[in-house]
DNA sequence: CGGACAATTGATCTACCTCAAAATTGGTGG
DNA sequence: CCACCAATTTTGAGGTAGATCAATTGTCCG
């Protein structure tokens, strides 16, 4: 459970007993494969899935095999919070990389938050930190052009990784392929791949195996009018 | 408070003890003018806005005067309920047409929250279904054709107003111009104008003085795949 | 070494954008 | 009741970012 107490104290702040209380809490761990789903549009789960080691996305397909992926989740993140207080799923979640995840029973959760409403406010925030996240998508979907929404998600996930110490330096793990971003954006992997080697060729990043490289953070931020303010990170880890 | 009760019970069970301590949350009401910010983006707002009568909208403008917005909002709803746990606002929120608002200081949604867990659990849910309707808007504007968005976000509109009994026989309100609508589905005003041309030449609706009338709810539903289990709606207002 | 998947390239197409002007509408004051 | 104004809707004429389709190449692994 350490990680999920790093990734809550990303974002807010929390007593020894609480944190002693989020030690304890009972789960059920196991280790999946990659690309393979954890909850379905539809289900009606009784358990979260708290994110120990990998990564994992959200996504919806609609017919004709469109996919929408909603968001990226690493370790710390527990991707299906939701389900806490929404019965029945409306989208799926699946492992991106090999994954290990603690299930945890919505009986102990529910526990936890009414023996401590600190740590209930806590979670409160981290979903509607993820709503927010939504929201900047949404004007990168909206608004922005590929160029614009590549560089954005990157400024993104990299300060998101480096809030729970798995990025320093301007390079971080990107276990993810091109079509997944595409799928991610709102565009096509063709055009994605374009746009890649556009900044490639501005030397704005580098993308080989699995692994982001920001080699220009400022001019990064600057295309993508970047502004962190949505990811509503308290303080970060040294790195 | 009628109506926060009204749009609570749409999405969760209250009892008569949590109704009566809903009713008596203090308030201070005031009259606003159409298109007028509520609060800004950047604010650190120290109470939420009950919206009593009339309609809003959330946005954020990024540079060079592009706009996206991220929900309409009804009687009933608290648009920025989040700001009760996240500080700082990263979006802007506005009336849409003249509206009234009661005012209701943190403090009091806090206290209100701490004495019925029930109610903080039902808030908590209502955020996450702002939520989820934002992971639907990103699916049109990821992977969804204008057309397909234009008439999946009136089935939207129309369940919602449904749900608070604000709009009955497929016919309801709809204060927002053309620009409004492009802005949040990402589209440009002139081609939301061609594809509501479209939707008429099909009659699919009719679109005159604010008034929107859907002729053909199921056809419109399907060219929209659309499913209203992303709205997570308990039960609906007779009607 | 082979097989599967991911990245890349090329060629073509189109949904939607931009710009600009005209028509319509709703509200306001005389 | 009418004239007028501002905002909104509508129309027209290009223009383009990004899609689609179809290979080809590169990479990782067993």
């Amino acid at each position: 459970m350490t990680v999920l107490i790093r990734k809550l104290e990303s974002i807010a702040t929390l007593s020894a007993e609480e944190r002693q209380a989020i030690q304890s809490l009972p789960a059920r761990t196991r280790v999946l494969e990659p690309r393979q789903d954890i909850v379905r549009d539809g289900d009606k789960p009784s358990q979260c899935c708290l994110l120990l080691d990998g990564w994992a996305y959200r996504y919806k397909i609609i017919g004709e095999g469109r996919r929408q992926i909603f968001s990226f989740h690493v370790p710390g993140d527990i991707p299906d919070l939701q389900s806490l207080h929404i019965g029945t799923m409306d989208h799926s979640l699946a492992t991106l990389t090999e994954a290990t995840v603690a299930f945890i029973p919505h009986k102990s959760m529910q526990d936890l938050t009414a023996r401590f409403p600190n740590i209930a406010a806590v979670l409160w925030r981290d979903t509607l930190i993820d709503a927010a996240i939504f929201r900047e998508w949404m004007v990168g979907m909206g608004r922005r052009s590929a160029y614009e929404r590549i560089a954005h998600i990157f400024c993104e996930l990299y300060l998101k990784l480096q809030a729970v110490g798995l990025a320093q330096s301007y390079r971080c793990p990107l276990p993810i392929t091109q079509i997944d971003l595409g799928d991610a954006l709102g565009l096509s992997n063709v055009h994605v791949n374009r746009v890649l080697q556009e900044m490639r060729g501005k030397s704005l990043i580098t993308l080989r195996g699995n692994t982001l490289v920001i080699e220009a953070w400022d001019e990064l931020n600057r295309v993508s009018e970047f502004d962190p303010t949505y990811l509503h990170l308290e303080k970060r880890v040294a790195g």
